[in-house]
DNA sequence: CAGAATATCCCCTGAAAAGGGGATTTTTTG
DNA sequence: CAAAAAATCCCCTTTTCAGGGGATATTCTG
């Protein structure tokens, strides 16, 4: 199997980068592309069938986050590599797709150089993060850890940001407003901020909710 | 000039997205592309010289924002039609855009039917939104008009987002608990929430902040 | 299967925010 | 320059939140 060529699957709702990947790699020597999928959910049904060597993966799907779809595919098919593409270059981001098991993470600014190199790289086995994607990565790291956040909690905060208290969190999950409390609490230690405020904030700019 | 080619001009800082415009339009017939950029710098620099018929425009430029690079080519030449190019879908953004000389605004999700059909109308003096950005545009519009934030306000909303509590704004700018508080009720009114919670949310998801 | 993590529930106190009212001064702008 | 808008300040009451404590089921996981 060596210097086989690598199979590439596209997943990206939008059809001006599907092109242009398709233009960049369709000509490349080493790479095959064998499919692309607009959505995570005609992603994942894809794979029940055919496989593919790397996953070129964009995190703003419009029925799932990628970071979800990435824990997917990597639980149910290990031996394929996830190549994360994104506009954005938030650290937290980028921390989690790797969390999540992605070997790469390239920002939609690289070019064709870049974009082949990580492809190689991926397939081997190895980690590739764009320059500015590790950057913010070890931003991130320095100012300590993303936290872990349960369901339970997730939930509970997608209800506070929408202007609930805890008596309506309460009701609306059928548990006592004590419970939502202590959750609450959960939140604003594990986070680290000290209010409702500066929790949803938090919240929002990692992409917790 | 009937049927004459349309020259197209591409500012994208995104290789893939250039890449697939340039192999999407590369081979229509009634369409050149003219050149491309990766900044609104060299954008600027191009038209000194060459002109073109429609401007393919990213509104996410590394140097200078789509809104502002907009107003500027329409001021110096009012015969170049703009075509807004946007992975995002913000009414204030569509809006914003419209008035600032945009003839079109079409999300990076549309397909090469929709892109095509954008160009020869918006070459012809028309004004082309995709579906999604006229449905947002309205809505904002439905929804009263994108709530103005003073300047203070906006100054509070931030510190309030930060975790402080009312005397602690209070004090970091010189003023009475009362005066926060007053603000306070003002952005709750004024973004017709109910609570601190709901108010970060909404800011953030509206960049107001 | 045992320990860890999660989710559930309760007590208390004091602080902060929400909701209502009104008022004055400064700044902006037509 | 006068009206409108913004910024400043105060009163009141009730609700919600924050911080502290602790306790018991359930579920996950090594």
């Amino acid at each position: 199997m060596f210097n086989a060529t690598i199979r590439v699957f596209i997943v990206d709702d939008h059809p001006l980068v599907q092109e242009g990947m398709r233009s960049l790699l369709g000509n490349e020597k080493g790479i095959e592309l064998c499919g692309y999928a607009m959505t995570a959910q005609s992603c994942l049904g894809y794979f029940i069938n055919n496989s593919a060597d790397v996953i070129l993966m964009d995190i703003n799907l419009p029925d799932m986050n990628g970071i979800d779809l990435c824990k997917e595919i990597k639980t149910k098919y290990p031996g394929i590599m996830i190549l994360a593409l994104s506009t954005f270059n938030q650290g937290s981001y980028v921390t989690r797709m790797m969390e999540n098991g992605a070997s790469g993470y390239v920002l939609k600014n690289a070019d064709k150089k870049e974009l082949l190199e990580a492809i190689y790289e991926v397939n081997k086995g190895r980690t590739y993060l764009s320059f500015e994607a590790g950057q913010a990565m070890r931003k991130d790291s320095e100012s300590g850890q993303i936290p872990v956040i349960t369901r339970r909690e997730k939930e509970i905060l997608i209800l506070i940001a929408e202007g609930l208290t805890n008596p309506e969190i309460a009701s609306k999950l059928f548990v006592s407003p004590s419970t939502v409390d202590s959750h609450r609490k959960n939140l604003l230690a594990k986070l680290n901020v000290k209010n409702t405020a500066a929790l949803v904030k938090f919240a929002m700019d990692h992409q917790l909710m």
